[in-house]
DNA sequence: CAGAATCCGAGACGATACTG
DNA sequence: CAGTATCGTCTCGGATTCTG
């Protein structure tokens, strides 16, 4: 996965379109990163998204479009009948692991 | 900082309330980051914060009053005038240093 | 200096209804 | 099956004004 040498405190200026923020974008919205999670037990049809996870239709296809559109999830149609469409991670989507495993960790602290 | 062995994955239901969602509610607003950036690098005023970041009073004054709520930021009154506040990371919120460092990994990759 | 109060607009969620 | 359309609700952000 490249260099690991760059650190956030690294840069000069903070922008809004800093890497930082270029993840939470694509993060952004309450199932994203379940959805995500799903993905990484790997590839998963519309409505066995749908049946894991209890999120209307409209939120569920605003967040696979905005997965594909980053670049993390992978849409293709499936042959035959009924239609299916079928959803995977991208090799970036996989690398999202990382990060999920470090907000996790985080998040799994106590605040007290 | 404990044990790293628990992945993201290993976990059995995916809740709103999971360790990732602690932490991306930690993380929530544009500006969050980016104030717990400033931080990394020491102690800062609230005008020292508001002249660095460009940013109004309003969502200045609640990103700070969230990230002390969430146990990241500590907020301590300066004697002597004129009145001063001092905003400091607590060890918590150092242990972001981390996480804020993953996110930049993974948004630092082109899209393509 | 360090904010609180108020108002407005944009975006995300949620439920419901409908369609190629 | 896999969505789209519509509507109401809520939170965040931005600007402005005011205060201990």
């Amino acid at each position: 996965m490249a260099n690991q040498t760059v650190s956030y405190l690294e840069v000069d200026r903070p922008t809004p379109e800093c890497p930082v923020e270029v993840t939470l974008h694509a993060l952004r919205g309450r199932w994203t990163t379940l959805v995500v999670r799903e993905l990484l037990g790997g590839a998963r049809t519309y409505s066995e998204l749908a049946g894991a996870l209890a999120v209307s239709d409209k939120v569920l296809a605003d967040r696979l479009a905005q997965l594909v559109e980053c670049g993390v999830v992978e849409r293709s149609r499936v042959a035959g009948w009924p239609p299916r469409v079928s959803y995977a991670l991208t090799p970036r989507g996989q690398a999202l692991r990382g990060v999920l495993d470090a907000l996790w960790e985080w998040g799994s602290h106590d605040c007290s």
